[in-house]
DNA sequence: ATACGTGCAAAGCCTTTGCAGGTGA
DNA sequence: TCACCTGCAAAGGCTTTGCACGTAT
């Protein structure tokens, strides 16, 4: 798979093995694109496979891996970090966050409206911008659903 | 002055007490607009006129003035909760923070143009926004001239 | 009298670090 | 050999909580 690969290239080039705790936490989020997991839960779901792993190895590849730029951190903003994997195919700079502040779910979308507002802060502000990030915080879908059927009930 | 008794009646309305550790704190980012102070911050500067406040009444008046709007939290991603005030003059939702990554000062701008995006992220996904953040990480225009000028020497 | 507010110290969480023991090149 | 990697336990940094003592209403 050439994701796979992309990703194995750039730990040999930060000169880094591939240990099986590793390999383990690298397939944990190709198997899960669109996640985003806390060191908790990558943690927990990797004990599955391989049981004796420690929280400290959890942090140290995480820290890895993001400084490889195969993972990136987010925060939102519940007191933990969280991890996403930068796929060759995944633009960073133009995919923003929604968070459920009911379910705390974490959805997605694209949007690249943000390059022209760059750019007039360089040229009016002299602010050069090297990365941003964008988050909604509100109710999804299903959350406004059930949300409807509870105020009917009352 | 009139954004000062906006906060009291807040106050109030909160059925909470005016104490002086709670003044002075509320003094602090009245007299400093625009400033984000984390708690350690707050907890340094109110020391100066009550040298016996503690960290526990700072950080249990700092999460009573953010539950009653008076002030709103913010993360920077550096480990720590800053808070600015909400002054009625101003619009939190259209105001947003660019951090410089040398210096680390935040500046603020104002730009309504997520309101469009809003709606259509409610037609197309069902997703109701009730808040949202926009951070720009970059270099401010001090920092870009001192590394111009660093790059010259060396 | 009673609910509220405070300082201090202790505890909680998430995260990082020190260390001794492995393991691959 | 030697640099790298790991698990465990301890320590760090920020924040919250328990408690006994005050203080307003």
């Amino acid at each position: 798979m050439a994701q796979l690969s992309s990703v194995y290239r750039r730990l040999e080039e930060g000169a880094k093995r591939l240990t099986p705790q590793r390999e383990l936490i690298i397939k944990l989020f190709i198997d899960r694109p669109g996640q985003h997991l806390s060191a908790e839960e990558v943690h927990q779901l990797v004990r599955r496979e391989f049981r004796d792993i420690g929280m400290a190895t959890v942090y140290r590849t995480l820290e890895l891996l993001t400084r490889l730029d195969i993972l990136q951190q987010i925060h939102f903003n519940d007191g933990r970090a969280r991890y996403e994997i930068n796929l060759e195919t995944t633009d960073v700079h133009r995919h923003h966050h929604m968070v459920c502040v009911r379910c705390h779910r974490v959805e997605e979308f694209q949007e690249d409206l943000l390059e022209q507002l760059e750019e007039r802060l360089l040229a009016e502000r002299g602010f050069r911008v090297v990365d941003h990030e964008l988050k909604f915080y509100g109710t999804c879908r299903q959350c406004a659903r059930k949300q409807q059927g509870g105020r009917r009930r009352s």
